[in-house]
RNA sequence: GGACCGGUAGCUCAGUUGGAUAGAGCAACUGCCUUCUAAGCAGUAGGUCAUUGGUUCGAAUCCAAUCCGGUUCACCA
């Protein structure tokens, strides 16, 4: 249990013993203390006035008096200052954190609560590379999925490949036109930029045919269906659904050179899955529903066939989940979907790491999903975060201002590459440990840099930024580390040194107290699906240490006793400061 | 038009179960490497917390209205 829950406790069964009256925690207000005054936790005693009819400073004397008296072994001082009780916690309770912590990696990871939660993250679709926006997905859901992982729930990780329809069609038939044949391995490109340069084709191609049939007076929304590679497209996608072999077998064909390109980013990037499903094998699920659905009366059919719901007294529209001509909609695939995932995995809980523009897809997800009764659906959450634009607005394809994945990852590393040059700290690094260093810090400045805002929040992508090392980054905390690992390669802790109930300095304190809050953080990032907390706090505490390091020596301290404190202080940094990275997906180097 | 999200320093963001003089980073400016890695540290400057009204001991935080920006409301996925 956290300081801050023994006094919450402690003031309850203060007040109780006082006053004799009940309270409970939201009775009164606990907070840090401001570090302008005198003490490290602050209870406010003005929301008490009302109920106890007393001064807040009286109140304020005679429950700091009773806390210091009763519960030496939390508080060593109190103080009031204008109806603030500001306490001093006990510099034993402190070093009783360090010691009993210092060594243990797994420090602020909580046991097994036997719930399980499905995570599905990534989800792209297979006609084009990665970009920018996919990157933001990929280590939210990553990290979303380890951060709940240390507060002990099992995680299976999924992603959804969508990997049919007209979008892939477009690519094939261009592909067929064009290609002459080519291959991934006849050009040397990486399959999935491969198949996205047809997508891309396509594209140009179609305009050119629009233009050609808008001169004869085509309307553009006719000349857009009636281009001649349009309406190969959609013929393929006709011949696609009825399983037309040499169709099939060209799908297949694209689909593995995509597949093979994704599979090298992931590995860079570190995303992985448990499970992949394909929406070709999904899209057809969802029909015995929309039956079952029927005889229940949650759906109603039209004249035309088309099947709907009514959700206006939800104050939402009418959904429809069967087209007229007996097809699924996307919604209805989502609802088979997470039918069979629940089946696959009985989760507890079923969280979608998709973008916000799908808010109201995931709001009627659910809502169908609890109408019709089925398990699965009061675990869906949707995880739903804000676009990535660009200083100039939106990211668009057709503008080519689509930040590929693979591009930004390779810049990254190369500045990082450079800086470390410059900085001339290369000597005694093997070719292979440069290159990994060099991942390393690129893709943990990117992470950070992507992971660091809250999720919900629209973020603004500033190119410079992004690769920036100072400051709120990945690379510093990196370099506290390294910088931590370099001492302890130094000097070792004695662990048979007992080291004696000692006061702690400031810069000792400030850091002690965050190493104690460290549990609470995993917890609370776990419950707002957030990892930007993790990023915020693994920041304040290397600054931390930093600040205590360029004041204090740890090899030349005082003392014996100084410096055994303050190795075990060293130690307990480092071990949290790469828990939180590795919570954000980032690693973290020995040296650099 | 309805629904949802947002507006805090020049820029990017923290801070909202209501608490003390609103915090970081970047950019700008000043200092600090003969001592454990200066990818660091210390400091200066920068704010009508979109606007107006309300609630109360106390509001960036809660309520209402207004203004601005975004997303969404497809027999697309």
């Amino acid at each position: 249990m956290a300081i801050v829950q023994h006094l919450q406790q402690a003031v309850i069964q203060s007040l109780g013993k006082l006053y004799e009256s009940t309270f409970t925690e939201k009775d009164f207000q606990v907070s840090q203390t401001k570090p302008e005054f005198e003490g490290d936790y602050t209870v406010v005693m003005f929301a008490l006035v009302k109920q106890l009819k007393k001064s807040p400073d009286a109140i304020g004397n005679e429950l700091g008096e009773y806390l210091t008296a009763n519960y030496p072994q939390y508080f060593s001082a109190y103080n009031i200052i204008k109806g603030f009780l500001n306490l001093t916690v006990s510099d034993n309770y402190w070093q009783g954190i360090l010691l009993e912590n210092y060594e243990n990696a797994a420090y602020g990871r909580k046991t097994s609560n036997g719930q399980r939660v499905v995570v599905e993250y990534s989800s792209p679709n297979t006609n084009k590379p990665l970009h920018l926006g996919h990157l933001r997905n990929n280590f939210l859901g990553w990290s979303t999925a380890e951060i709940l992982k240390a507060n002990g729930y099992e995680i299976i990780k999924t992603c959804i490949a969508n990997d049919r329809g007209i979008h892939i069609c477009k690519s094939m038939i261009s592909w067929l036109e064009f290609g002459n044949g080519a291959t991934p391995q006849s050009t040397g490109v990486k399959g999935d930029h491969f198949v996205g340069d047809y997508y891309v084709m396509f594209g140009d191609v179609q305009k050119k045919q629009m233009a050609e049939l808008m001169e004869k007076g085509m309307s553009k929304e006719d000349a857009e269906k009636e281009a001649p590679i349009m309406k190969a497209a959609q013929q393929m996608l006709v011949d696609w659904e009825a399983g037309k072999p040499d169709v099939m077998e060209l799908w297949r064909r694209m689909n593995s050179w995509v597949y093979e390109g994704f599979d090298i980013t992931y590995q860079r990037i570190g995303t992985d899955f448990d499970k992949v499903y394909y929406e070709s094998e999904t899209y057809i699920l969802g029909k015995k529903l929309v039956e079952q659905g029927l005889q229940k009366g949650v759906f109603f059919q039209k004249e035309d066939g088309s099947v709907w719901i009514d959700l206006t007294a939800d104050g939402l529209d009418e959904k429809i989940v069967q087209r007229r001509d007996g097809t699924s909609v996307y919604i209805t695939q989502d609802i088979g979907l997470a039918v069979e995932k629940y089946e696959q995995y009985k989760y507890d809980q079923s969280i979608y790491v998709v973008a916000d523009e799908q808010n109201y897809h995931f709001k009627v997800l659910k809502l169908i999903c609890q109408k019709l009764g089925l398990p699965s659906a009061d675990g869906i959450y949707h995880l739903s975060y804000g676009m990535v634009e660009l200083p100039t607005g939106r990211m668009k394809t057709r503008e080519g201002t689509v930040v590929d994945a693979d591009d930004l990852v390779d810049e990254i590393v190369k500045v990082v590459e450079k800086h470390t040059e410059e900085l001339g700290k290369v000597e005694g690094f093997t070719a292979t440990e440069l290159k990994d260093l060099y991942d390393t810090i690129g893709l943990g400045a990117l992470k950070f840099y992507l992971l660091r805002v809250d999720p919900k929040k629209r973020m603004i992508f500033n190119p410079e930024e992004s690769i920036d090392i100072h400051g709120f980054t990945g690379p510093f905390v990196q370099y506290s580390y390294a910088r931590i690992k370099s001492i302890l390669r130094k000097e070792g802790v004695d662990v048979n040194y007992k080291l004696e109930a000692s006061s702690l300095l400031k810069h000792e304190k400030d850091i002690v107290v965050m190493l104690e809050q460290y549990p609470g953080i995993i917890a609370e990032a776990a419950k707002e699906h957030n990892p930007s907390v993790i990023a915020s706090f693994a920041f304040q505490l290397a600054q931390a240490f930093n600040s205590f390091y360029n004041v204090h020596s740890i090899a030349n301290a005082e003392n014996e006793e100084k410096k055994q404190l303050r190795l075990r202080l060293a130690v307990m940094t480092s071990n949290v400061l790469k828990s939180a990275m590795h919570l954000l997906g980032a690693r973290v180097p020995e040296r650099m």
